[in-house]
DNA sequence: CTTGACCTGTGTCTTAGACATAGGTGTAGG
DNA sequence: CCTACACCTATGTCTAAGACACAGGTCAAG
């Protein structure tokens, strides 16, 4: 299996393959003949495992101590079990993060709507960025 | 200024003020005497309409795109207007992914609870993630 | 003058691939 | 047998927005 096949196999990208090739997760015996990477049915095997991981979150990553785990006989699922508790706070950050953010898009395109242009001057650069209101958290005044 | 004094002001890193230098969105002075950047009061108020525009979802070169629109003596709202919304379909797109993120993840996480642990075999490199209900939308088949 | 704490600029590193490019492969046609 | 030409490949570089490492400079206390 060469490197396009894969990728059409499982609906990535020929890079993706790539990548994961390079950084060590996959392992194809190059053609000597060509100097083709040549894919095994376990490197396919191993690729949907990745690919199942990084649905879940995990990073690149996570996923190279998951194998190393056990590729040392050991069983990973408690490395899984923290990994993914932490991948999942991050996760819930950044949520939270971009919810806010994007009611502030919106708010802003709502708010711009009404709102004329206006040349800039030696003070204001765009008067709809600067004027809009800003939410100062930490309220240290 | 120098670059902490800033970036105290401002509330942001150092680095993040030597970024800004490095692009070309900040331009101060050097201090012939010791090498050390100069910054006035007008990158000051540059800097914030900076952070003003990054809280808004805006690029790093959109806001060099919007800048450099008032330096040509143009109006940037129409610029501004346009590229927010670009900016905010794709915070609801990566919104939306990662809202099916979160729920996934918090589905294995509940779902790994109860389930034990299990040693790796030729063919499982863990039994939790492989096994864990893949949604597969393009259901060609 | 020296010590030590702090500060600075520059260069490298990060994620997870996408993109560009030079060259190789294979097949249809002559 | 040889040439086009379409397609495929490996490798190297690039991305965003800073964080981090590091070697050297500055400044005040002693």
């Amino acid at each position: 299996m060469r490197v396009n096949q894969l990728a059409d196999a499982l609906d990535i990208s020929a890079d993706t393959v790539r990548y994961y090739t390079r950084v060590g997760l996959l392992a194809p015996k190059k053609n000597l003949n060509n100097g083709y990477k040549e894919y095994s049915t376990s490197d396919a095997q191993r690729l949907s495992f990745i690919l199942a991981a990084r649905q879940l979150g995990f990073s690149v990553k996570d996923v190279m101590v998951v194998i190393d785990e056990a590729k040392a006989g050991h069983t990973a699922c408690p490395v899984v079990r923290e990994l993914i508790k932490q991948r999942l706070t991050e996760t819930e950050k950044k949520f939270t993060e971009m919810k806010a953010l994007r009611a502030r898009m919106q708010a802003a395109v709502k708010d711009w709507e009404s709102k004329p242009d206006q040349a800039p001057t030696g003070q204001m650069i765009c008067h709809l960025i600067e004027s809009f209101p800003t939410k100062n958290k930490g309220g240290r005044q």
